[in-house]
DNA sequence: TATGAATGAGTGTTCATTCAT
DNA sequence: TATGAATGAACACTCATTCAT
């Protein structure tokens, strides 16, 4: 997982060794998360797998929840970042394309680690979402309808909406079932997604 | 959230007073969960709330865990009992009326008080299903997949998960989001699902 | 185990359906401390297992203890019985032959079913003893300590004392260990006993 | 009383303040112990005589069992060193001081806080015993067989473990009973291990 | 700045006992 | 007299967070 520039912490990380231990914490959370769920996520829990203190831990982040919001906020930055990279970096691209491209960029996201992104997923709408995080959903959701604007749909933005809705339970719903096979799922969901807006795929 | 062991009611209630404590119990629980969600919800919060003590709550339920299975199995006995009305109680519908009728029934469900189902289907799927809240989705998917079926429509059953998941999607999306119209998300449910299914609603 | 004769419970039982839940709640009792130990043994639990309501239960016993105190009291009535049947019933047996009577009847009891006398015994001192246990106790030393007077052995109150203590010290920590052999554990008490004695068995 | 997992030390205390909390928290343990037996014996209770948090009590202890065995061990090893001191320290000892000097290691300790050494073996033949009080008794077992066995004393396991038992009989009984004369407790015992042996004291 | 010992409110659950029916 | 539903004090244990060193 990548990490965004500026993502709020409690203090600028600005030295070495204070960054390494931002990011030595984060990322004993996430194999927390991924192995053990929520149930086992405590702060002595994540602080003794990073090799740190908990005092360490509250130095950089202000509670419990602003670590998973830390995390939840890196998931939706590298997805951002797919998308933009989905829409922008393919000019040429014919409307239906890029749209494939949008649904495959999301659909690598989920099928990497299944269990972790609807982990963290839950957990975004658990937690009151913050400004960035907000943004980056706001970004996203703007891409598309983006796209669909450009490309003379209709109620551009209402239709994002849905169609990252229905994609989303489609993928969400597919994965928790165990169906991992990226082609297969792909396939659906464009079926759906060109489906809604009327158009063969 | 600790998982124990059984999840079953532990006592069918036949005495009155006894059944009342029960429905007591579980009133108590809506109540507390559509206030405080997930938070508030103590077994002695309940207890108290349902004006019983914690051992009459214990009487009735393993744990507390079988409360929350409980409220999650009577939610998806009722759906259960719509989507039934909506396929059976209409002989003479055609396959389009069928489906609409099908989407109102979830949609009704949904807005009814979004808040409080968005969070038993959280719980459900946290929650290790009990055989008969399994059987009740089961039916369920039985239900659309016999109609799919019925209708020459192939692969009955994949298509069905599709249609259950990408609806599922855009009610549960647009009911976070504060949307309540009832007839706009039919509008809407109806165009990715018959846009699913290559029909011109 | 046999039932004594007069043995203070709440209320003497006369009419036939009473003495039959008594009796009823007793043998329960056992069985469940016979399998479960102390564990499981909760008088909700007894009242289940003797096919009566709690309430019954406390008809007959004031608490819980009594319940035990009963048992205790029948498992010395019946070990006193069977220490005065081995010294009064066989008149013609030398001074030796009595004591491994007595011996042999003591060991007897722990062997028929080691963990039950056990726990009694443990449960014995944990409880105030009633008048009657008391009682039943002092008989039994009063029969060891009057053989021993009546053969001329000097300090017969403490000498008994003794004798039944390390008799029984060797009969639980075998049992304890799990020694069944009755023939060996009846040699080494012998032993123990009479060498106490100075006497060559 | 519930049997959990572990009941070893949580972690071995090597700051001050932790070995000093530490301590602290067996001091009480043993206090509270003393003064009410297991009847009053919480953590809640425990942790409050000590000046700590609960929460310092399970940073210490698994569970309450847990300081239970470790105050069992304590014992058996302090009476493990007398054993040894007894047999050891007194190279030019007959065999019959041998045995008297093991005899009165062992009533000491008995008759320094009769009723706390008796609580703390009934404890100890209620919890699973750990592997190092196993082998405390093991080793205690040990160092009477090796003595009888270097006097020719046939069987010397078997031998030693009545010994053993007959004497904690007489011993338990005694001191139960509220005798505390150490003079004549030691002679009784003598009289019935000697006895035992058939060696005239 | 880092450490990790200490905190203590809070949670699920049990079970002896009571009492209305 | 019998029933069993109801009671609620009590208990073991967790974990986010603080703060002295």
């Amino acid at each position: 997982m990548k990490r965004s520039q500026s993502i709020d912490p409690r203090k600028t990380p600005t030295q070495a060794r204070s960054e390494y231990t931002y990011d030595v914490i984060l990322q004993a959370s996430l194999e927390l998360l991924a192995r053990g769920g929520l149930e086992g996520f405590t702060t002595n829990a994540v602080a003794k797998r990073a090799g740190v203190s908990v005092g360490s831990l509250y130095q950089y982040f202000p509670n419990k929840d602003a670590i998973l919001a830390t995390l939840v906020r890196e998931m939706r930055a590298s997805m951002r970042d797919d998308f933009q990279r989905a829409v922008t970096n393919t000019p040429g691209l014919t409307f239906e394309a890029s749209v494939v491209a949008l649904i495959d960029a999301s659909l690598r996201h989920h099928l990497d680690d299944p269990d972790l992104t609807a982990l963290l997923e839950k957990v975004e709408d658990e937690l009151p979402l913050d400004a960035e995080t907000q943004a980056l959903k706001a970004e996203m959701s703007g891409l598309v309808s983006a796209l669909l604007r450009d490309h003379g749909i209709p109620d551009a933005e209402r239709t994002a909406f849905d169609l990252i809705a229905l994609s989303h339970g489609i993928t969400h719903a597919a994965t928790q079932a165990g169906q991992d096979d990226f082609d297969d799922l792909s396939k659906r969901v464009q079926r759906a997604v060109f489906g809604y807006l009327g158009v063969q795929a």
